[in-house]
DNA sequence: TTAATATGTTGCATAAAAATACAAATGTCC
DNA sequence: GGACATTTGTATTTTTATGCAACATATTAA
């Protein structure tokens, strides 16, 4: 309600802003000194070991043990500086992905490391809201140990669904979901009290990919998954860009009409059902697969390369269109079919020549490997991203349930 | 260099920040008296009483004489607050777009009021970048007298160029410049040391449009300006959003292939010049001006009203695309063209139900009417969220000179 | 061994907000 | 009209986090 740009800083915020901006630092440049952390804040070498004391006390930050011996050549004159660190597995996230044929699971630690992962089928359509969330909720905890579960910090979930960002899902077209939300479903399962956030799977991929990463820390990414759909994601700055209804990014339903004959979206032109369905045109094979197209592609094989050089130029199409909009910096492919790309690079940048004028800069792009479970793993990110920020659940002040009451009648 | 959202808050930099936080409040909401302005800010209100004071005392706030009489009827027990306001003619800012046919000027005072405005004809592609930058400056002084001067905090420049975040053009094909930095040059001819912002003539036109209005505070608002050209911008959450090059938004270069025959962009099918080619085709007055067609598509004469249709196609699918990617709340149409927009608004929203599927939300669209001079006004706002920042001269710490080798030396 | 340099820690000063208390100004209720 | 509740503005004290200065410590350079 209030905006947040206006409200001020007391005294309890400013060492809890100080304290984040600690912690963050550490999480995005490793080990540090108090005193290089106290020039990188910005403020007195006394105020940093006050701070990193206080984060010590807390269990999340230690000196570290491993003293690596003075790697590089020059040595710096001086006492040199105690390395101090993030602990681990001093606290724990959890990330799950509702997919459309399977649930996967993803623990992250502090250092934003995968701890586990699983993965499950799973027949989304078939199944209800409510036993979809049980049966992701139960796959997150099932290894995790009872005692363990207090460290738990957070809780993300992902999903293939157009939702607002207190994760109301307003409609999952594969899912078959309509106005459920889904974020207070987690809630109210989960045995823990922790903050659950949802979010469009898209989207959770985008951050999962970029955040940690410095490059994307300024700037702007777009975000491509290609899979039988194809969905997007938009990072500014290090934060994701949601738009008004979280469908900011979702290219796959740009307007391609380009070709002849019907008009069709970006999705029905770079999407895996549309490779596979002409591969599988004027594939000797019974039952293809993408690997055998890619096989193909690369033994420059016509029927499959021409396959490829109309992905090409979609995706060069729909890539070019997005950037006189956003005006990305860098563009990230994802999903699948982004194997296709590095195969196919020149031509895609000889078509995004051809169609845009020569005055225009273009970012570059880059493919994400990631494995199966990056929308779970950005899913848990959030939580990290949300852990290391002023509205972490370490600051809920005790009183707050007391205060609510009196800002509502205020 | 250093990540501001890293850098911690000295005690300094709290004060300032709550000082900021109560401007910008002033301005928002208007009169607040002390102890509303401590519950917006969510501070003690003896807290908010110092920083009033230090703020009166610098003459920026001011109690507010006239006291309104009790507007509305409820009466509300109490002793009554003491209005607070902003003093508008404590200090003034100044904006100048140097556009391709007239160099237009504006000076606005701290509660964003227009104070006064100069038009110029201007013939730009045949001017250097450094009469013109003269021209622009002795403009916007020639009405201010030279007591008055000390109190300007702030001088913005727009023009229709690609430019960086500080001044740097980079190309501006209409004024024939290349490589010049605009900023630079302006802070060289100014007789006054005061913080100077360069930008895009659409961006600025869109900053103005939408600041201080409560409306464009969150959210995402694309704005158009349809003139010969068409330009655009992005303003997110109250801030400019400009991309990786200052190119986001720029909405007139999407391609729209749609109809048969060579390729086009948007610009080449809703600009001033695509409407009054094809008009003065059909029109049977000698010299038709952009009003006639206004009044033959408001008495629907047949070859008026299917030009204005083929515009209004065009404008729509040019905003899904647009809205496919952003997901903005709000549209808003600038520019002299936009003025058909209200007589064809039903055509418009026919188009972009024909053309999106229907689960997607679309946004509103609105007409901005403001006068001519819309983009001098918005570069001007530039410098007055700028005032209202931390990075307010305000607060340029005279200890800074001396602290800024120290920082390079560290 | 001495000097130079950088780090971490300690005690004290300072700034700014919170808490508290109280006078002042208004409406309500009798 | 008067007692009372309610809200505002201000003066005083308390709290808290940072800045500053001094010093012991650990290392390199000479």
């Amino acid at each position: 309600m209030n905006d947040p740009a206006l409200t001020a800083s007391s005294h309890r915020r400013i060492r809890q802003s100080n304290e984040v901006a600690a912690l963050r630092a550490l999480h995005q440049f490793g080990r540090l000194s108090r005193a290089e952390l106290a020039r990188k804040l910005r403020l007195n070498r006394s105020s940093s070991g006050h701070i990193i004391a206080s984060l010590t006390a807390d269990g999340l930050v230690r000196e570290a043990i491993e003293d690596p011996p003075e790697q590089s050549g020059y040595a710096r004159v001086g006492r040199p500086g105690i390395m101090l660190e993030l602990v681990p597995d001093a606290i724990f996230f959890l990330g799950v992905e509702i997919g459309v044929e399977h649930i996967s699971t993803v623990e992250i630690d502090l250092g934003t490391n995968i701890v586990s992962t699983n993965v499950e089928p799973f027949d989304g359509p078939s199944i209800s809201v409510e036993a979809a969330v049980d049966r992701a909720v139960s796959l997150a905890l099932q290894s995790i140990p009872a005692s363990k579960l207090e460290r738990c910090e957070g809780f993300g979930v992902s999903t293939p669904a157009q939702m607002d960002k207190h994760g109301l899902v307003r409609l999952a077209p594969l899912l078959g979901w309509r106005n459920v939300h889904l974020a207070e479903l987690v809630r109210d399962v989960l045995p823990l009290r922790v903050p659950v956030l949802a979010e469009n799977d898209a989207n959770a991929f985008a951050i999962g990919a970029t955040y940690g990463r410095s490059e994307a820390h300024s700037g702007v990414t777009l975000f491509l998954v290609m899979e039988s759909g194809v969905g997007g994601g938009i990072i500014i700055d290090g934060n994701l860009f949601r738009g008004a209804n979280g469908l900011a990014g979702e290219i796959g339903h740009l307007i391609i009409s380009d070709a002849p004959g019907p008009r069709r979206n970006l999705e029905q032109l770079i999407g895996l059902e549309t490779i596979m369905g002409e591969y599988r045109k004027t594939s000797a094979l019974s039952h293809p697969s993408f690997g055998n197209f890619l096989a193909d592609v690369q033994d420059r094989l016509p029927s499959a390369v021409s396959i490829a050089e109309q992905w090409a130029k979609a995706l060069a199409t729909g890539l070019v269109q997005a950037c006189r909009i956003i005006d990305a910096d860098r563009i990230v492919l994802g999903g699948s079919v982004a194997a296709l790309y590095p195969l196919m690079a020149a031509r895609v940048a000889a078509h995004i020549h051809a169609i845009q004028e020569s005055s225009f800069p273009f970012p570059s792009i880059t493919v994400n490997d990631e494995g199966t479970v990056g929308s779970a793993f950005g899913a848990a990110c959030m939580l990290h991203q949300r852990y290391l920020s002023l509205e972490s659940q370490r600051f809920a002040d005790d009183t707050a349930e007391f205060e609510e009451p009196q800002a509502a009648e205020g």
